[in-house]
DNA sequence: ACCTGAACACCGTTCAAGT
DNA sequence: ACCTGAACACCGTTCAAGT
């Protein structure tokens, strides 16, 4: 009998942007950024690198695409009604955190002025801060604001997780906080105090705390027109 | 007569790590990230690729290196005293802005988590925000939600600038800017309306309302702990 | 039209051989 | 000890040759 594969029915017919794109965050998950080579994907499509090319323009181009399918529904996710503004803005931003959370590599792509899933995670906010009343001269730096932090922890995220490929994630808050609290008490007063609050912290609380604040930073400008 | 080089007087003497990473430097400022290779390196340094190894461990230290070298300064700059200490934040804030928008590749460092800049960067802010009289508890938040901000604007002028590594900043917005503005009515009402902001607007000023914005907010919360 | 896979022009890194 | 540069094990991408 012939061997089980993890993939026993790709194939049947031929390659599509859509089969290239899924094996491609397939490897992205399971391997990191550097284990997404044409290579590996024409293994795992059980093709040669060559054949990819008539589907996909270029490695650049698959990685938009594969950030397309995991962040296309959390940018979009905001347009659900009867929500306050702030839980809006807040429900947007956590559905993208915890994309980036469940797909690390994603993280790294958000930079990209190119990524439509950018634009479209600045519209969403940018409704939310308008529906806020946030004056016309404020609207583009509030929603900037919004959006760099978010990226901001995006790009975190993704480094972190190319550091800790091999050990779990709070196993390398435990080492961070560790090597903080052994910095120069002379050089990094603050940093040591707080090395404990980086160790205990949840992520995703703690991110959520960040947009709140950056929220009461905006309603504080909204005040004073 | 010898031919006049750009660099007459390399090599009088051996290498050194400093004349490593200053040459790094060199090339990734002319070339961009992607121009810096050790096969570069080593023309630029009258060698062989080999030959840096004996000085840096690998390509990752040598970013680290050449990322120290531009930031040293900027990260240590809050330690002027007299200034309010909201003010002395964005000394800070500006100065890192000022050295990546000087350096661009310096903003793609910032996201890696074994930078010491970004632990000198947390720890000038830290002390400030703790100046301020924010509640102990809101240290942390408060902190990152800055760090994180100056981290994320990083994060963009990097992936900007190699995106426009043949046309100037300035037509880049114009681009951006157009493109924007085309977008489709239904789908993206807010970020058309906000595209002339993105034309018009400077990208330092708008660097520092944005911190403004999160300085607001961390006021707010110390208002009401 | 779509696929194949060898080939091209590169990488980062190593290491025997030189001085 | 330091340097050299060929060699190794890869990349992304192209393209003649096949179906």
């Amino acid at each position: 009998m012939p061997p089980r594969t993890r993939h026993p029915r790709r194939r049947i017919d031929g390659l599509s942007p859509e089969r290239i794109v899924d094996a491609a965050v397939e490897i992205l998950d399971a391997e990191g950024e550097d284990g997404l080579t044409f290579r590996r994907l024409a293994d795992l499509l059980v093709t040669g690198p060559g054949a990819i090319y008539h589907h996909v323009a270029n490695k650049g181009e698959l990685l938009v695409a594969a950030t397309e399918t995991i962040l296309a529904s959390a940018t979009t996710v905001a347009n659900v009604d009867g929500l306050r503004e702030e839980d809006a803005v807040k429900t947007v931003a956590l559905a993208v955190f915890d994309a980036i959370d469940a797909h690390p590599w994603v993280g790294a792509q958000l930079a990209n002025p190119l990524q439509p899933a950018m634009v479209r995670l600045f519209e969403s906010i940018g409704r939310q801060v308008r529906a806020l009343g946030v004056p016309e001269a404020a609207l583009f730096t509030s929603t900037s604001a919004l959006t760099n932090y978010i990226l901001g922890v995006g790009g975190l995220n993704a480094a972190n997780a190319r550091a800790a490929e091999n050990t779990n994630r709070t196993e390398l808050l435990v080492s961070v906080s560790a090597a903080w609290a052994n910095l120069d008490p002379d050089e990094y007063p603050f940093t040591r105090d707080v090395a404990k609050q980086m160790r205990e912290h949840d992520d995703r609380t703690q991110f959520l705390d960040g947009i709140d604040l950056i929220l009461a930073g905006i309603g504080a400008l909204g005040r004073r027109p």
